[in-house]
DNA sequence: ACGTTTCAGTTAGAGGCTATCACTCAAGTT
DNA sequence: AACTTGAGTGATAGCCTCTAACTGAAACGT
């Protein structure tokens, strides 16, 4: 389902039909089948090109060739790179908002721990993947709609583990600045009423989130890129560290 | 015969001095001017592009266009696209470098907030720059040497900043981890022998410039991807917050 | 002042890429 | 059996990087 058939182009038949038959849940036509088939072929072939060369190298030729056909053929399944592209965005997001939930549901309760150690597992698994949704932004693409949806998905899993965490609950005494005594936090307990609509976590749950979304990734980024090389500390232990910092935030 | 090939770039070439010639110091051949000045006015095309349309789009050809002469006659220049990305990238580190160094001055002592402030400012002012250091790496790509040399030059001034700060600065009493409490911070005070070698920066100032770059780095990279729209909040409160929290630290 | 060397810039071209078009031909449909 | 759909093809245009052979002028040595 869902797929809406991207070859606009020529040719639009559009129309549809009237009635014919199936249109049933699982049953596809054969036809359906092959194409969704070699849909996926080509996500996989795309995501060892990109795992081994970068995204910037993709090539749909190279990919078409690999696959035993001739370049313009992939045009029947993806209308231009930039849809392949945004398609392997939108894999890696649902992959990232899939492995999260997936962390969040087995902790018990809602551990912001498990989810950092998802987070990062799921980054070495793949660091082309990471930098795909977190990496260097392309100045004219803007991502659609249902991708954003991803992302605020991803969002409210980490939002909602903030939100089942004792509030101060850290280091047993008192931080010095548990919720809204920085400028910060009283900027964010202003946008609270108007933002995070739909999200019933409070001021002191999102500025967590954000924290923890920005050190986390802080330390990922500069890791897969390599800018720790050559400094001979293990990364996973400063990670381990801002985690903790979090927490006891 | 024999003209060409041995191309160009081989070796030096960049260079500003050295001058094949007995001269002294500033003196250059006529050719040797115009030469690093044709080199300069491809250097700013270039930023110009990257700046539009990504460093991935940089294209020689567009840029020869631009200039009036045709594709081929860049070759003369750079000995390829990847000198001049890579040439580009030296250009940003030494930026930033000078930056840092002129913030570091200009601050009475040495100041985490100058340094912060003056790192924000350079981000701001040509975002694809600052992804040209810190954006998605290229998978086979390793940078030279001397920018490499650069990298740690920054590194040094950061490091030399967070030597210069008393060190349980913060906020009056005691931070629950001031020094060597956490895991990380006795990671790093194992190896504070081995590495660090030339700066001689305790411990605690190498774990502290570490959080000032990854956390000042998770929260801008995030900023200028575009991460934060729609979210209604300010980041440059973010990054304030931050910092503050680094220096408190 | 006159060769000689050096080098900027040119055109031509190989090879790769994205993408479009017209076409073939087999698989599904009626 | 006739018809319709669509997967795959080759040809083509236009962009790119980069190489090769050549032209012509500026710089240099004597």
């Amino acid at each position: 389902m869902a797929d809406t058939d991207t070859d606009a182009g020529s040719t639009d038949t559009g129309g549809t039909d009237t009635g014919s038959t199936d249109a049933g849940a699982g049953a596809k036509t054969p036809r359906e089948r092959y194409r969704t088939q070699v849909r996926a072929e080509i996500k996989e072939r795309a995501w060892e090109q990109i795992a081994t060369a970068g995204a910037s190298a993709l090539s749909l030729n190279a990919i078409a060739k690999r696959m035993g056909m001739s370049g313009p053929a992939l045009y029947r399944y993806y209308a231009g790179r930039d849809e392949l592209i945004t398609e392997l965005i939108r894999d890696a997001y649902r992959s990232l908002a899939d492995t999260f939930r997936a962390a969040s549901a087995s902790a018990s309760g809602a551990d912001l721990a498990a989810l950092a150690h998802a987070l990062r597992g799921w980054a070495l698994e793949d660091p082309q993947r990471y930098f795909l949704i977190y990496g260097t932004p392309v100045p004219g693409y803007h991502a659609p709609d249902d991708v954003t949806a991803i992302a605020s998905e991803i969002m409210a899993t980490l939002l909602d583990a903030c939100a089942a965490m004792p509030s101060g609950s850290g280091s047993g005494g008192d931080s010095p600045e548990t919720s809204t005594a920085t400028e910060f936090g009283a900027h964010i307990e202003d946008l609270g009423r108007q933002w995070a609509a739909g999200h019933p976590a409070p001021p002191a749950a999102l500025q967590r989130a954000l924290t923890f979304w920005t050190r986390l990734h802080g330390v990922l980024s500069l890791e897969l890129a390599g800018h720790f090389t050559g400094m001979g500390f293990d990364p996973a232990l400063l990670f381990a560290a801002e985690l903790d910092d979090v927490r006891a935030r």
